[in-house]
DNA sequence: ACAAGATTCAACCAAACGGTTAAACCATAT
DNA sequence: ATATGGTTTAACCGTTTGGTTGAATCTTGT
């Protein structure tokens, strides 16, 4: 191999990779520059075409990344766990910690998502399916402990997905509408990515558990 | 008045926005070219400048539109009742109902968010918080007349916007991975957008109702 | 030390883009 | 009839854009 690539450093492609997950998020496929993304990754435009190809290709070795490794994180997380109700608590919280990490994450599903999946590469759409797989598993095995109701777990899905993304993307928009009332401060409004998936969790568990007891889930509040 | 316009007929103003609703949803604000956003309203390009001015101006336009006729909508539906479980069923289906309608609206949203409203305008972000204060004013009833658990509201939001609209925008990916795995068919993942609202309804209201009793619930399933 | 391939770069290009212009069109009032 | 002002249009323009090129510079095997 003559690759300037040492084992373990990260390659070149790996750093215009990581700068370019950013601009995407930011600026979408359309509103990314390649002249940007080069910029960001602190190389020749050309550079960027030898390495990884043209935007498009850029564009896709970065959805098919996010995708996989948020999915691999959930399904590390749900081994080792063979209670569902455990397993569906993993399986939002370490969403939602995912998400909250990779900061790209959120702005480049929904943005692909609007657009109807149009530079949605078949990999990317397998990763997705490894996620929304987990989660189905998870449901059916409650429902076999005679924990969890019926539902269809695409809506569920759709639920932890939706909420979760949404709430992180939406930051910015929540900060600045608070600039437009000053006067008052929701704190609703600004809980950490942590504590949104926990608050998800908490919804979530009681929509599809069969309830306890009336009295007990009181106290809970 | 010298306007081409008749009472009551729609001007070319709204031609205009019409068509442009449906051209940034599929492309995006960034993805739409003016040339491609005034033949789809059949008119000139100048036209278009003239009418609405330029294209970032005809983008906010349809942004607050969209957002005011949901709100609009959504407020009217909760009018008539003051049963606060009535009402929270009302402001899902309801919402289902005009994101199911007006098919730009989820993914123009969807885009917005993830650009942390970077197009935003502030007459929008207005209209959406007519939305969330529908929804919080009847959160906070429900939990005044002992029926709702106390929640965060904007969580709660979060959930409801953001299941329906992901599952909404979703459509095209949802084909397109059914062509993928011609063998089996997920009916879960087709139904109508009036059918997702209120499964939505049931999971929210279940999430957030203070459980009557073991038994009744199980045989609801 | 040197050959050879891998990698990076500044400069370049054609096409596409958002926006403008001056002229034409059309309904109405007088 | 014709003047008036709102409205529409084809043609045009400067800039930006994604992508390319050939030369320069590293890296490695011998």
């Amino acid at each position: 191999m003559h690759s300037a690539q040492h084992d373990g450093a990260s390659s070149t492609a790996d750093t215009i990779l990581d700068a370019a997950s950013e601009v995407f998020a930011e600026k979408g496929f359309d509103g990314a520059r390649v002249d940007e993304l080069a910029k960001a990754a602190g190389v020749n435009k050309a550079t960027l075409y030898y390495q990884v190809g043209d935007k498009e290709a850029l564009y896709h070795a970065v959805l098919e990344r996010v995708f996989r490794r948020t999915a691999d994180e959930v399904e590390v997380a749900l081994q080792g766990s063979d209670d569902a109700e455990e397993q569906l608590l993993r399986f939002i919280t370490v969403f939602a910690e995912a998400t909250g990490n990779m900061r790209y994450a959120s702005p480049i599903l929904l943005r692909e998502v609007a657009s109807g999946g149009r530079n949605l590469p078949d990999p990317a759409i397998t990763q997705m399916g490894r996620i929304l797989g987990a989660l189905t598993r998870v449901l059916a095995r409650g429902e076999q402990q005679g924990l969890f109701r019926p539902v269809n777990s695409f809506m569920v899905h759709m639920m932890i997905v939706g909420s979760l993304h949404l709430y992180a993307a939406n930051e910015p928009i929540r900060q600045r509408n608070a600039l437009r009332h000053p006067g008052i401060y929701e704190s609703d409004h600004f809980i950490s990515n942590t504590e949104a998936g926990e608050q998800i969790a908490d919804l979530v568990l009681a929509a599809i558990r069969y309830p306890v007891s009336a009295d007990n889930n009181k106290e809970k509040a």
